[in-house]
DNA sequence: GTTCCTGCAAAAGATTTGCAGTGAC
DNA sequence: GTCACTGCAAATCTTTTGCAGGAAC
């Protein structure tokens, strides 16, 4: 995947970490190569797990701990699809924001974009009682194979 | 409140729990007449905390059953608005259906409607690569009352 | 050498389960 | 009388916290 890309998001956390002023912890240089090699929003037990199958296990506390600090410094984003454990992802800036769709059946999760429903949104925005900074959409369904099996 | 109204939803979910063979519990008689009072998606202690301010008590073990058959029912709603926890809330039949508005800063949550939100869903609903049953949308941000004070 | 980063173990909080007694029918 | 409903206690699971050793600079 992207690891030497210089342009990847691993580059990109890296730099915005060592310009935080964090040190080079490995076990952070790891999460967060294994979060550029994810294709959508991911648990952490599958982070962890995804981990230890590379060689290059990483403590569960330390998982928790890095993904706030990654959070904090808005490399990525914390993803709530209704299935009792959160989902972290990490926010590529050329990449447009994007929501996701969850199979009620199989558990499967998988990230799609709209530009109507960003456009609603823009617009209730500005009627609603409140000043509206972000905002989650999950649709819950049955995916292809489990609708068709 | 709607608790001796015939057409409250108190009243239906009653009616639904008896058609489908359930027995007349104290219990849940309680914690369905406590939703039916409550305006918006309540957690699990503040239904518990309520239960026992009006002086008839439910082991937390109980309304969690309770929730989970209704939700199976179809008569509540599980929300999850990215606080760590659950909340519960009545589905209204004649009532549209809402979202919620989440404050960051002090963790009220507020329900709203939008119709172009809905026709965006709708239409997107057809494309993507998923039979979509049920959606949900959180929009995070600050009140008014966090935002002004 | 100082301070941050990490792993381990324990704690905390939410939710679920097992079981025995009570209540509905 | 039978079987569902409930409360209590214990278990489970996710996430957080405390602390001590090792790594980065």
């Amino acid at each position: 995947m992207a690891k030497a890309d210089l342009n990847s998001w691993a580059a990109e956390a890296e730099s915005v970490l060592a310009d935080s002023g964090h040190r080079t912890g490995q076990a952070r240089r790891a999460l967060v190569h294994q979060l550029d090699s994810q294709t959508c929003a991911c648990s952490v037990i599958q982070i962890e797990d995804a981990l230890r199958a590379t060689g290059r296990p990483v403590a569960r506390a330390s998982i928790y701990r890095i993904l706030e600090e990654l959070e904090r410094l808005h490399l990525v984003q914390k993803v709530q699809v209704g299935q009792d454990m959160a989902r972290y992802e990490p926010i590529r800036t050329g990449d447009g924001h994007h929501h996701h769709l969850v199979c009620d059946n199989c558990g499967t999760v998988m990230p799609f974009t709209d530009e109507g429903l960003e456009s609603a949104i823009r617009k209730l925005s500005r009627r609603v009682p409140m000043h509206v900074a972000e905002h989650e959409i999950v649709l819950h369904g049955a995916c292809e194979d489990c609708a068709t099996g």
